[in-house]
DNA sequence: GTTCCGCATGAATCGATAG
DNA sequence: ACTATCGATTCATGCGGAA
């Protein structure tokens, strides 16, 4: 089969009206939180949070399948000691909209940022919001089930605790590399927790998510040959996971410096690229 | 130390009134769930539930030390296939109330209850949500420390008692004398995370959470003497952890059933209670 | 080819200092 | 008074180099 990996360099909320309507399978975004990355991105106020995004929301609504499902990762950041209300505020809003607020996932990072305060501990998590277009939306629960916890008694005595550690994280995730040693054990359907690790000190692209993370909910949500989006793809974790799998994807991002590291990583021949000057071209559904 | 454990027969709306201003250190509750089953006893409908709470969040605001905290146990419902509203909406509100949002903790349930449904996974996770009164509260940080590394930690904990005081001869890989070293490193700060079981020991009665969950919570925002409040105390298991750990605590329950419950098991020297039918007491700071 | 050890690096947050 | 910038704090992880 072939893989479509559609890239775009430009504002998410121009691109995404190139969009046509109902042809997405999967939208699996992190946008920008608010007042981070100001390097990076320009860092959009808390205040105004929810402002900037319904338009983008509405327009995602717009280009997903009724069977399809929207995963938006992202976590509030603390202002003057208290947690800022724009994400639920944000959830609210966009059932006004139209969505259905179906799950609200946990990433629990098993790494997180260090640090002491006098009135806080670490924040070791992050929200995995599911919304929906319609309640009937494709599932595919079997393709993330999870070995039973028998393992690790009879692999115990032939690791070593660090070896131990990193397997059990891996584990917690369901994808780790030996997860072939597995097959044909009896498994289990996962809880609404993921349980993950950063991953840092990457050289070659830092992303804000590890590739457990998309690559999880692009096997629930998706089949081969299904379309992915993702509008702020960044570093294109999302897309190259997607490409692995053999899901057709969209990357958006506004920083032509992404767009371009993207498009030099994904398999060339697999590429299409559409770039500001140029005219938008009309995209197939997968 | 004489420590006092204050339970009342009646309706929060109703006791709470009763108490003192500004005499509470903690308030640790898990509310009744919103129920959509309208005739259930003690089930409030979900459109009800901000309603229904905002008053005695007044009150626990009242009666609240400004240096004290507020832990609310809580999940929403599935309705409908979505996940309910009211509790971000009851965020909403308390601020609304003078009420600060300083964190959100998340339960990550070690064994969540079972089950299996086409759209969703079971659900692992609750909030508990901490609001203070003023930015300046009371938080003792080093009486939660855990080892380092949050898998030794894990580690630790699902091992039982006889991995744990195995002889090192007996054990040839040396595991078990690994745990030992494990136990005198170096503590470092938890994350905001929680990974606790559910306790499905022989209870006479169910608790909604652990003896582990309000434990840390108490350890984290209170010392020894100070008052720790459940207005919800359902089996008592907050007022029974606070005694333990030698905390003066207030217990409230509508359900007389409940109420004569934990005063049979809470030591009956200890106790100060209060019914209906009696003049309520004035009530002493702890 | 393993195992072990050292080190850089994070979607962070607070408090102080500066405009 | 209010916002912007910066240093200090802190720890699990992956990577590279050494034994």
């Amino acid at each position: 089969m072939e893989i479509r990996t559609q890239l775009f360099h430009g504002d998410a909320r121009e691109v995404l009206k190139q969009l046509p309507d109902d042809s997405v399978d999967l939208i699996f975004t992190s946008p920008p939180y608010a007042d981070q990355r100001k390097k990076t991105y320009g860092g959009i106020h808390p205040d105004e949070y929810v402002e900037w995004f319904l338009p983008i929301s509405a327009e995602l609504l717009r280009v997903l399948k009724p069977t399809g499902t929207f995963i938006l990762n992202i976590k509030e950041k603390v202002v003057k000691g208290e947690r800022s209300t724009y994400v639920i505020e944000l959830i609210l809003e966009m059932r006004r909209q139209g969505w259905l607020w179906t799950e609200e996932f946990i990433w629990h990072k098993k790494n997180c940022y260090p640090g002491k305060w006098p009135n806080r501990f670490r924040d070791a998590w992050e929200r995995l919001l599911q919304f929906n277009k319609s309640r009937k939306f494709h599932m595919y629960q079997e393709a993330v089930m999870v070995p039973v916890c028998d393992w690790a008694k009879t692999r115990l005595r032939k690791l070593s605790e660090t070896d131990l550690k990193r397997d059990e994280s891996k584990v917690g995730s369901g994808f780790g590399k030996r997860i072939a040693n597995w097959i044909g054990r009896e498994k289990v359907y996962p809880t609404n927790v993921l349980h993950l690790a950063t991953e840092c000190s990457n050289k070659k692209h830092s992303a804000a998510f590890p590739e457990g993370l998309p690559e999880w909910f692009i096997r629930l949500f998706t089949r081969p040959g299904d379309v992915v989006l993702d509008p702020f793809m960044g570093s294109g974790t999302t897309n190259m996971v997607a490409q692995r799998l053999h899901r057709h994807s969209i990357g958006i991002d506004i920083k032509k410096e992404y767009y371009d590291m993207v498009r030099a990583e994904l398999e060339p021949v697999k590429l299409v690229l559409f770039e500001p000057n140029e005219s938008y071209g009309a995209l197939g559904n997968g």
